[in-house]
DNA sequence: TGTATATTGCAAATTTTTTTCTATATTATT
DNA sequence: AATAATATAGAAAAAAATTTGCAATATACA
């Protein structure tokens, strides 16, 4: 029983997480729902929180007790602060847009347009997982994982997604090679392209020319391509084994790159996964570690 | 007084601007309070917001009734849904994945990787949403606008956000260079850095050699740093006039470019706004159709 | 195994919140 | 300006929620 109750919720956490192994069976049971339902003990009453934990209401005061709170009461009113912070100011940029979408005048202060650019990005994130082809994307993944080969091509607005997966990819011990257009070498280097050879695709509309012809190429040479594209009507998914599909909102009429990254990061992600069981901790520690040497040696052990 | 009260946030407030002009002066106050407040309303009683509104609570009861509620209890838990799934699923993904890992069966399939993965992503640029740094992002706008010559350095896991701002930049009548680390040419490059040219430098933990080099090179030919990192404390930081913070998190140990990408596009836009006020159409679509030509013909007249 | 200690379930008591009711005030209409 | 209709304040009633106290159960320890 604490003298002076944590103030935050974060503070109430950390206590929770430290007195966690010496409390009753109860009072566990009740801990980990606090803790994992942080956000949601504002909104839910005693009754609601004993019925989740399957407790009587009076084992929460206990344990509310326990952490030196007068009762639920109290202890709900630091996660009501909490959350209260946490949702003030973003509220207050939704009015502000709205108030200055509908009063016309355009003037938006920078801080409005990153939050509502990043509000577009988060529901096409959110659209992305919801909506992936599970078929498409085991397959890209099996394409990749049995590959020696991998080729990437993408241009321009795509080039940030190819040169990630060049990078993520080149730690594996595949072969990679990144196509660059640069002065018109994408052409001589397609030629190197070999069946059985996997490329990545990344283009959305309008499709870049570049992109389209290093893809026919390559389709043309038997190898696989996977197409990471907007569409399924897509020059690129006609050429393709298979189709990965993005649809990347627009705010500001601007398109978010956000999920493309997302999608390609999760396909490698999955590919890691998927190869490296055994090493996994390896594989995973590369791509936290990678700014530097790559040390096999420090492996997280978690 | 509706025969189906509405069962959703969204329609509750479409239905009360509807209505507003036909209110008593008393439920009008409420009737803007709660269109302000609807994420509070959760977490306030009754009296409260009788309180804010200066009117009795009673009144509020009148208000909830006349929209077709039983009474405040009734409106308030179409709030509290509202709510609840806002806040949902973002915070339990870390400790059900860590459920998972615990729990030895540790056979996800590739799309549930790629959801995890995306939920972390998700729940990291909501981070950023909420957590911008106001005066430091308008710093880096400032400063970006006032520029002549832009340059950019991040290597390895950075390189694919540097090469998006390159990109994205070349749309503006700036000069921009991109430092490529491609066999130690980097310090050569440097070298043509001068004073009041803007330097965009991005680097996480562990922060590549290479970058850090650059910026302190640029430091001192008293260039204009705008750092992208992960916290203040990085070496970055001090050497800069303005610190962009990102916490990419990290899921499977692996850490989401995602939130980095976002706040480089929301930089970009935010430039592009300040920048082009008068040409903003044309040079909104620059982004959406730069992958083909750039057509300043098309409009998007919204 | 028996005793002491701590934990839990239940129901009554309390407090707080919400709703209803009624007298009064305000507004609109003729 | 008088009347009817509607709106509001406040207090009382009802409902809901929280807390407390106690008996029953489980657990630890000698």
């Amino acid at each position: 029983m604490n003298i002076q109750p944590p103030a935050t919720v974060d503070d109430l956490i950390k206590e929770i997480a430290l007195q966690y192994e010496g409390l009753s069976k109860q009072l566990k049971v009740i801990a980990k729902y606090v803790e994992q339902h942080r956000d949601h003990i504002s909104l839910e009453g005693i009754l609601e929180v004993a019925k989740h934990c399957e407790v009587q209401p009076s084992a929460v005061v206990r344990f509310s007790k326990h952490f030196g709170y007068s009762g639920f009461s109290q202890l709900q009113a630091v996660f009501r602060e909490g959350l209260s912070q946490q949702l003030g100011p973003s509220r207050n940029y939704k009015a502000r847009i709205r108030d200055v979408i509908e009063s016309g005048a355009a003037t938006f202060s920078n801080a409005d347009i990153a939050h509502e650019f990043l509000n577009g990005s988060i529901a096409a994130m959110q659209e992305l997982r919801d909506g992936i082809d599970e078929d498409a994307f085991n397959c890209a993944v099996a394409l990749l994982a049995q590959a020696d080969n991998i080729w990437i091509v993408g241009s321009r607005r795509s080039f940030p997604i190819a040169a990630y997966l060049d990078y993520a990819l080149q730690h594996t011990d595949k072969r990679i090679g990144l196509i660059s257009s640069t002065g018109s070498m994408h052409l001589g280097q397609t030629r190197s392209i070999r069946k059985e050879d996997v490329l990545i695709a990344i283009s959305f509309a309008p499709y870049a020319q570049e992109t389209v012809e290093v893809t026919e190429m390559a389709a043309s040479r038997e190898a696989h391509v996977i197409a990471i594209t907007d569409s399924l009507m897509s020059p690129l998914a006609k050429l393709a084994k298979t189709c990965l599909v993005v649809q990347d909102n627009s705010t500001f009429g601007f398109r978010s790159l956000t999920s493309t990254m997302g999608l390609a990061q999760s396909l490698f992600i999955a590919l890691a996964y998927h190869l490296e069981l055994p090493y996994k901790a390896t594989t995973f520690n590369h791509a936290e570690e990678t700014e530097n040497t790559i040390s096999a040696s420090k492996r997280k052990t978690k």
